[in-house]
DNA sequence: TTAGTGTAAATTGTTGACACTTTATCGTAT
DNA sequence: ATACGATAAAGTGTCAACAATTTACACTAA
């Protein structure tokens, strides 16, 4: 047996077809609300109606389309309710999440997690203390919380299926913008307590971060709704 | 327009291959980690494999079935581990929906959780102290405390998905049996706590009672697999 | 004008057939 | 006997056509 770093996986059209998709929605090709036509896109994807539509029935399940019987798919609709909605849940898991971290996170891995934060704060929009975090750093710093649990799970909800529906708000939005340099405060906070190993504070240093996030986001929705009031 | 109580929604095939599906593998007509064969199962159902092939992307997304790429599809395997796994997250989203409902909760609708808790001691299972709590019974108390947040993603997480997932293991093992009398007295504190509009017990109370469902079903599960260590 | 009706076009829902991949089986050579 | 390879069978992956439903539009009547 040959060692490959990487092994190759073997993809199907409806693998393939679902992950340009959501790309498509998370970046914004496919407008929230907007109505998909199964043939004009299975024929822009050179695909078959077929995988086209089971590819739509997986994202159905991640709330990322929505399909009416006879009717149709549309792209998701955004609200400022449905973000608050979302990171309610998002405090909820990732709290607890933070706390099982304090205890099994292992003592390289909170080394490793250090050094990430000192490389975040040397990042531009960081040190400006405007703009947003990097969203891959972001990523990265609470996806390895996550993944320490070791429970699959809460681990797939977290960096998988909830993570797209927050990018999708990422993107339309700028619902985390000027709020880089207190997210790595927070983090540090978070970290600390890890580093502490104290679950208690670990689990309510993540839900404060996670808060402190969601009333900024709802702050800065509200500001654009009341500019640009048509938009519901 | 006429006024009916009901409306009869339209059904697709998908949604009806969905539930039904849905319903096979709770009720372990489908046994976990058994193989499906779609042209089997769709000429059962007296389907084509076009709407069966969608209901199964749908039941992949909620954890209920897996596929492997041309090889097929197998019901979810059961372990200890993943259902400590799912009772850790409901723990968190439970958790969080009690502080909420704590505080968006109406007095008329704590009196009749209050009602419906003194309806559950009248059962025979609660009053023995043995037996399962009447899972539909349970299940009302839960989803109305998870309603009351209004929050519709919290919501149908557990009740919807992640209630599916525990369903199962219900009904596979005696995960919740010989738990029934303390889980009410559990109730009970839960609802002091949302009477007494004080969050952070609510939350406390919520958490305590799933943890201890959880700890009783491992001990469950682990006696079980002493008693039969064949069974993987 | 407006409401209502009926037809045509567009779009989704469903099916059956074909292509490709994997697995099982049998035969052959060592 | 065992390992290897070819072949057949079974099952999944994909597609294109047909059926059913909804929507748009024109036409008619009050």
């Amino acid at each position: 047996m040959q060692g490959f770093a990487k092994k190759v996986e073997a993809k199907s059209l409806v693998d393939a077809v679902t992950e340009r998709l959501e790309e498509a929605i998370i970046g914004g090709e496919l407008a929230p609300g907007e109505r998909i036509r199964e043939q004009t896109l299975a024929a822009s994807l050179g695909v078959s109606r077929g995988p086209l539509r089971e590819a739509i029935r997986r994202l159905e399940g991640r709330r990322l389309l929505d399909r009416k019987i006879n009717f149709g798919v549309r792209v998701a609709e955004l609200s400022p309710q449905k973000l608050d909605d979302l990171l309610t849940v998002r405090e909820a898991l990732e709290g607890i999440a933070c706390r099982i971290a304090a205890d099994r996170m292992s003592d390289a891995e909170i080394d490793e997690m250090r050094r990430l934060l000192d490389g975040h704060a040397e990042q531009r929009e960081v040190r400006s203390g405007e703009g947003y975090y990097v969203e891959s750093s972001d990523f990265d710093f609470h996806s390895r919380i996550a993944a320490s649990t070791q429970n699959e799970l809460l681990t797939s909800m977290v960096t998988g299926d909830l993570y797209d529906l927050l990018r999708v708000y990422r993107y339309k939005s700028s619902t985390m913008a000027g709020r880089a340099a207190q997210a790595l405060e927070e983090h540090r906070a978070i970290l600390d307590a890890l580093a502490a190993r104290d679950p208690e504070l670990a689990e309510q240093s993540m839900r404060t971060h996670i808060r402190n996030a969601r009333k900024h986001a709802k702050l800065a929705l509200e500001k654009a709704a009341a500019a640009a009031p048509a938009a519901e």
